[in-house]
DNA sequence: ATGCCTTATTTCATAAGA
C-alpha cells in the first residue's frame, strides 16, 4: 500500500497540480489538509479512481482522505475535539484497506502569547484521548498530517531563527511526546536531496531553494504499520516549479501485511 | 523578517499562515 500526506494549501488552487501528481505517483491512500473547501471536488478526484471523504467547514482548514482500497467508518472530527470557539475542520478519519487512517492539520498557534496557541495545546490533548480510543478499537492506525511542531532543533533550518516562536516549544514537543506514548512511532522520511527531511519551505525570499526548511508534517504510525515501512520520502518534486503548495507531499511504501 | 509570498474573501484591503 502507497501512502502519503500532504499540506495542498487550497485544493483549489492546487487542484491541477494534485490531480497530476495522483496519476504520477498513485498512491493508494492521500491525507489531504488545508482544503480550504467546504465543498470538496470529489468528482475530479474520481475520475481518477478514488473516493473522497472530506470535512472542511469555510475559507480555512480543511483536510480530506483519498482512497483506492475503501473509504468506511468516516469520522469528520473526534469526541471531545475543541473549537475557536466553532469547530473547525482539522480531523478526519477512515478505514481504508485495513488500515484506521487520520488526516489531521493541527492548529498553527500563531505565537506562545497567543489564545491559539493555548488552543492548540488544548487541541493535541484532546486528540490523544480520541486516538487512544482510536488505538485500542484498530490494531492498523495512522495518524498523518500537518502537526505544526518540529520534533526537534534539527527539523528546523535554524533554530537561533525560532527561539520564542511557537512550532518549537518544549510544550508543543512533548504534545507529539504524548502521542507517540500511545505506541504511535515517527515515521521519519527521506529527502531527496540534501541531509535535511523538511516538508514546509516559507515562500518567500529563495527559502525552497536554499533549504532552508521544517520538518512539520508527520506520519504517525502504529508499531503494526511502521514495521511495514519499505520506503518513506518526500517529494520534493511537487514543491518545484509554478505554483506549489509551501508544503512537499510525504510518500511512504507499506509492505502487504 | 516587524511578513521579502500565497491564499480566499465580507476584495483594490485584510486575515492567516509558521
Amino acid at each position: 500500500m502507497r501512502l502519503a500526506t500532504w499540506n495542498v494549501n487550497s485544493v483549489t488552487a492546487r487542484l491541477p497540480r494534485l490531480l497530476e501528481w495522483l496519476a504520477s505517483t498513485e498512491p493508494d491512500v492521500v491525507c489531504l489538509q488545508e482544503t480550504k473547501v467546504a465543498a470538496f471536488p470529489s468528482g475530479e478526484v474520481e475520475a481518477l479512481g478514488y473516493e473522497a471523504a472530506a470535512y472542511g467547514l469555510g475559507r480555512w482548514n480543511g483536510v480530506a482522505v483519498l482512497s483506492k482500497v475503501g473509504l468506511a467508518e468516516v469520522a469528520r472530527g473526534f469526541p471531545g475535539e475543541p473549537g475557536f470557539p466553532e469547530p473547525e475542520g482539522r480531523a478526519i478519519g477512515a478505514t481504508c484497506g485495513g488500515v484506521r487512517v487520520w488526516s489531521v492539520y493541527v492548529p498553527n498557534g500563531r505565537t506562545p502569547e497567543d489564545p491559539h496557541y493555548a488552543y492548540k495545546l488544548a487541541w493535541l490533548g484532546a486528540i490523544r484521548s480520541a486516538l487512544a480510543d482510536e488505538k485500542a478499537a484498530h490494531s492498523d492506525l495512522v495518524v498523518c498530517g500537518d502537526f505544526n511542531i518540529a520534533p526537534t532543533d534539527a527539523d528546523v533550518w535554524d533554530p537561533s531563527v525560532f527561539v520564542g516562536s511557537t512550532h518549537v516549544t518544549p510544550a508543543e514537543r512533548e504534545a507529539l511526546a504524548a502521542l507517540r506514548s500511545l505506541g504511535l512511532h515517527d515515521v521519519v522520511p527521506k529527502p531527496m536531496k540534501g541531509a535535511n527531511p523538511f516538508t514546509y519551505w516559507d515562500y518567500r525570499a529563495g527559502m525552497f531553494h536554499q533549504d532552508k526548511g521544517m520538518r512539520i508534517d508527520l506520519v504517525y504510525a502504529t508499531r503494526s504499520l511502521a514495521d511495514r515501512v519499505a520506503t518513506a520520502y518526500i517529494d520534493r518534486e511537487a514543491r518545484k516549479g509554478k505554483g506549489p503548495s509551501d508544503h512537499a507531499p510525504i510518500v511512504v511504501d507499506l509492505t502487504a501485511p
